[in-house]
DNA sequence: CATCCGGGTTAATGGGCGTTAACCACATCC
DNA sequence: GGATGTGGTTAACGCCCATTAACCCGGATG
């Protein structure tokens, strides 16, 4: 116990949090059975129960898991400070992308099984969450003070399903691939936010806001 | 059978319907049993089977029929051709708006549970969604002439991340009423489609296009 | 009036699945 | 070199649940 203790790899634990967190994403948590799990790393049933006190475990400290990086992810970086509110806002988004791209299946289990959790980790769960988007919102109202507070923070759950959108793209390689699809996410974020605050800027032409980008192009 | 065919209101089969999507969407299709769907209707259990083949049958008809009323929507509001592309463009937006407000349960499952569907089924809705897609990426385009097809598409995709993030946010009123989130929405909407073709006009100075919104395009 | 038949009901069937029990092998420690 | 504990195994239990069977009732049909 003294020398071998950190064996090379990672750990069985990880290895099955992995793959449980890859198939609960593919088809559900109800979807999959314990039995799938344990093929998945080579054991096969009820072996998880040496790990784990159940299934319903595994998704716990999934979700919990990575609410709780992406909190402390946020709050570093916040606290990291930027040159300006601006950098600031940009470093979030490249943060949250770099989770989007690569932990997809973690990103979609966070959103699509939370109810299946027992009620205190659904508790944690939410409380995290919601941390994490007020981090966003604040940076976002020290960005573009203009709108409201219930405004931005629907800007920023809606961004959110904008950055969380990449596990749900079709698989062949009809799309960008991950360092431009970073850069492109995060440009769209960057304008959805500038929408809204360009939007509490004008009075009331809604209209001229869209065409006034690049309509000129057109025509 | 003559004359009292159309019974005044919705027939117990689009009774089924909206219990079900309004189950599957909270619960997931694995998570709720057939009993539930029958007793949020009145009748219990079994008795469903005089209406549909089975669960199976629910969702797809449900998915499908989504799938279906997204497209033909689309393609109506192209037909009509507003006055310009960016009229057209803000026509599609406001259209899958309507849809994602209203029927939230449908736009859940319409990209949760595709899986559990039939195979047969499962490349319809595909298709259907590609073609839907495949809509907006063509205005999208016209109107942002700058981009790669494929990053056209990839933005796209990511729209509808946004547009679709409204089911999930939080239960309390410490969001927008409907009128304010659909404005709100629309604007977030064009403000990433105008920065994806910002992005692409200018060379390389990637966090300036945040702030230059407007100004840049025309020159 | 007898007959259908649409739309229900409850009971039975059968499979899948999470979990537990009982048992086992190997490495490590004393 | 026997005790111990860690990480497996397979078999069994019990529940849940989709589907089917068998039966029923009320109204339109003729």
């Amino acid at each position: 116990m003294s020398d071998a203790q950190a064996p090379a790899q990672i750990s069985r634990r990880e290895q099955i949090l992995r793959e449980a967190a890859r198939l609960f994403a593919e088809r559900g948590f109800h979807g999959v059975g314990v039995d799938e799990i344990g093929a998945a790393v080579g054991i096969s049933g009820p072996g998880l129960y040496r790990h784990f006190a159940g299934k319903d475990a595994m998704l716990a400290e999934l979700l919990v898991g990575i609410s709780e990086r992406l909190l402390a992810g946020g709050r570093m970086r916040i606290a990291e400070g930027g040159e300006s509110p601006e950098a600031v806002l940009r470093a979030l988004i490249d943060g949250h992308i770099d989770f989007a791209l690569d932990d997809r299946p973690l990103i979609t289990l966070h959103d699509r099984e939370l109810d299946r959790l027992r009620e205190a980790d659904r508790k944690r769960v939410r409380q995290l969450q919601r941390q994490y988007v007020e981090l966003w919102v604040d940076v976002v109202r020290e960005v573009h003070p203009g709108p409201s507070e219930s405004r931005a923070r629907a800007a920023v759950h809606a961004v959110f399903g904008l950055l969380n959108s990449t596990p749900h793209l079709g698989r062949p390689g009809a799309l960008p691939g991950r360092t431009e699809m970073a850069e492109l996410l995060h440009g769209l974020a960057l304008g959805a936010f500038g929408a809204v605050a360009r939007e509490a800027a004008e009075g009331e032409s809604m209209a001229a806001s869209a065409s006034a980008s690049a309509a000129a192009s057109g025509a």
